[in-house]
DNA sequence: AAGTGGTCTAGACCACTTT
DNA sequence: AAGTGGTCTAGACCACTTC
């Protein structure tokens, strides 16, 4: 679209050759409402192979040359693109090697969203014991957080984890029915490995980011049983929206931990 | 230092000029153990004029092209100095205006390190009374995060803040004593704004990173009394060690959280 | 008009990995 | 040797702010 006009408008600099990308400027002259710098266009452009999956988790994308040329832009813009999008752990690169794909199935990526450390030695990877999956109408608080309707079909989850074999966290998952359909208990059982690894081998589904807000509650009879603690033992609660391409959100996580050898870590900047 | 040699080691690329930085290059030919790039010699350059207070919080730095005539590289090396600078919140550019010196006397620093967020409404700024401060000798555990020898002179200071009239955050804070000198209840009391301020404008120490662990823990007798709550109400317990620049830490705070009315908001990229 | 940071280009060489 | 990302330079123009 908008293959090499003159553009006389007030976008890109040196863009002596004239650009094949030339999304932010409409033909018009002088007026440029939406202007938008040429790398984020490139950076749009790419979130969107990744995001329709020409490039898949785990696979090496296309050199900086290469994107230049087919962008017809410099190799200096297309870093400053992948640059961000490696900020935002879309993508990973190794120098000599390339740029892959970011994927869940890294040791390093399980802990990007499970901030629950133990207080002594190193996290080791949680086992999951499933206590329900059913599908359900999603209530209206969920709805809401999952931007559906109320009453649309979602699916329901609830598990516990255990390090180490001590019960440590007790949490319930609500999904668009939509979007994972076919999601059954077998297949989360015969899993090995993280649930978001799953969710974007099967299902096509990326989580890229998440808003957590946090509170201290006691726990009820049902959860101390699960978490093998004494009823109104204080426990962090965690509700988790997760975030896949264009800030959809396509996961709410309800969680309670138990923090008597864990704790919740951050790293403030 | 090392000024202007001919520089016939394998370090900066296209340095054909000679350069005023070699930090990273031993004199000797061939072996170059400490290889570091320039732009991160130049980072550290400007980190360190920030520490000393050659700009203090809140001023102007001179300006890439100044900065650059100054250390004898090209522009895009110290705007890839600055780049990280600003990333790790130390500065902020501001287009046509300059980069300023980051400083905790502004709006929006003051959330920076305290992530609690009313569940309702936008975040107003807490009003502080203080319990208690005084001199003490550092206890093991304290001495231990603050990197002191157990027995060390530090600043205890106990406080309750409240937003919008509820009390809401009961804190400890412990102060390296020699960092601190000077530090009395007068004037924490009589200083309008975020203690941050203080530390940075009377002491001359910026925090600029932190750690957090959080836990769930019961309500106290006096902490329940301190926060109007039940005894035994669940509350989140942080602990925070706070860093100045060389990754020095200055400050451990250990508060409770009542979350009533508040939660603990995190982003997780 | 002049100065600042922001974007873009073109070309060079380096460090690392694979062939 | 060839290809990749990483660093560095030099020069241009743009958007924004101040004088």
């Amino acid at each position: 679209m908008n293959p090499l006009p003159p553009n006389p408008t007030s976008s890109a600099a040196a863009n002596a050759g004239g650009a094949a990308v030339g999304a932010g400027q409409a033909g018009a002259s002088g007026a440029s409402p939406t202007f938008s710098p040429l790398y984020q266009q490139i950076k749009a452009l790419i979130t969107q192979s990744l995001q329709t999956g020409e490039w898949k988790p785990g696979e090496l994308i296309p050199s900086e040359v290469e994107l230049a040329n087919r962008f017809k832009v410099s190799q200096g813009t297309v870093r400053k693109a992948i640059d961000e999008l490696a900020a935002e752990n879309l993508v990973m690169r190794k120098q000599g090697k390339g740029t892959f794909v970011s994927t869940h199935h890294e040791a390093r990526a399980h802990f990007r969203f499970l901030r629950l450390m133990p207080d002594e030695g190193v996290p080791h990877y949680p086992e999951s014991k499933f206590i329900e999956v059913k599908r359900m109408r999603a209530p209206a608080d969920v709805a809401r957080l999952l931007d559906l309707k109320s009453g649309d079909a979602v699916i329901f989850i609830k598990r516990v984890q255990s390090f180490d074999g001590v019960p440590t966290i007790v949490e319930e998952l609500w999904l668009p029915g939509m979007t994972f359909k076919g999601l059954t208990a077998e297949r989360l059982e015969e899993y090995k490995g993280p649930m978001y690894g799953l969710f974007e081998s099967e299902f096509g589904t990326r989580m890229i980011r998440a808003t957590e807000k946090i509170r201290a509650v006691c726990a009820a009879e049902e959860d101390a049983a699960l978490l093998r603690v004494a009823v109104a033992t204080p426990l962090l609660a965690s509700e988790r929206v997760s975030f896949t391409y264009g800030d959809k959100p396509v996961e709410l996580r309800r969680g309670l931990y138990s923090t008597e050898h864990h704790h919740y870590h951050n790293e403030l900047n």
